[in-house]
DNA sequence: CACAGCAGGTTCGAATTTGAACAACCCCGT
DNA sequence: ACGGGGTTGTTCAAATTCGAACCTGCTGTG
């Protein structure tokens, strides 16, 4: 019965990759995260908030969309909502059309922070990670990199 | 004085690459953690200190080494090694030759509870990204972040 | 229209993580 | 031998994160 396949170790290419793939995400992650709350007193999850409320019409998504686009758990960005909110960078509104949805707006003060932060965070993930690659490289990973998180991505409804 | 030099704003490529990696460390990582927190009942942070562990002659490593290796903070391991002393997988031994030292080791315990867990883990390593990528992508993934990770690595001493 | 099943958010408790502050101790130059 | 300076781990409080349990309110089906 459900007796599991030889293991497939990973060889020491295999090895390598993996291991630079933690240390690389760790260091990154560090940096960045770092350099927000230093400059700018936000952490990264907060300033990827700001972000992706700037980016859409009326700087307001509904709290799941958010979630999902950040990869976090809802609890999660019901936390860190009310942090924001505690700061007055965000407001919630209930939603028009869904007495139980909720949408996230970005406030003035909250489009000036993340104006103001945004230069200081920029240099720091080219720091990190964009001007550490030659252009085909950038593109390389991103290519690759794309696939992987794809394939992890939440079933489309299959 | 003083004035920023104008901000280099990533352009769309930049912009994917960076996005993909955000992405993909974020899933990646979660699956990862999932996987052995369910099959294993272990963090990944534990899991690697049993791993680096192992790797030693006689399965022991001191604690700032052992974080230096997991890129994590000092109090983190501490904590983590509590956690792992708690459950009889680790065990702390004073450093016969650092009064002040403390040295991790592993116990048969722990070394066991390594054996089973890493077939799994392994395997969900291989689906999350290994396995993702064709050898030539994987050996640019590696070139690419070992480069990143290097650049952010401590001071060497200058 | 009534109902079962699902979706949207929040709440709650448990587990982690981090940096700062500490106390104890090693090491090197004078 | 001595003192300053850097090291080693730990402790502590604050910030987060996550999943599970919940309560509400949609929605398609009969």
């Amino acid at each position: 019965m459900g007796r599991m396949a030889e293991t497939r170790w990973l060889d020491e290419r295999e090895m390598a990759a993996w291991h630079g793939f933690l240390e690389a995400t760790s260091r990154v992650s560090r940096h960045v995260e770092t350099q927000l709350k230093e400059d700018a007193g936000l952490s990264h999850a907060q300033y990827e908030i700001l972000v992706r409320l700037s980016a859409t019409e009326g700087g307001e998504l509904r709290m799941t969309e958010l979630a999902e686009g950040l990869f976090t758990s809802k609890s999660g960005l019901t936390y860190q909502i009310g942090q924001l909110e505690k700061r007055g960078l965000v407001h919630r509104r209930s939603c028009p059309t869904d007495v139980r949805g909720v949408l996230a707006v970005l406030t003035p003060a909250g489009r000036e922070a993340l104006r103001r932060s945004a230069p200081g965070h920029v240099a720091a993930v080219r720091e990190a990670l964009i001007d550490v690659l030659e252009p085909d490289e950038l593109d390389a990973l991103a290519r690759a990199l794309g696939r992987v998180g794809g394939r992890l991505r939440p079933h489309p409804a299959d």
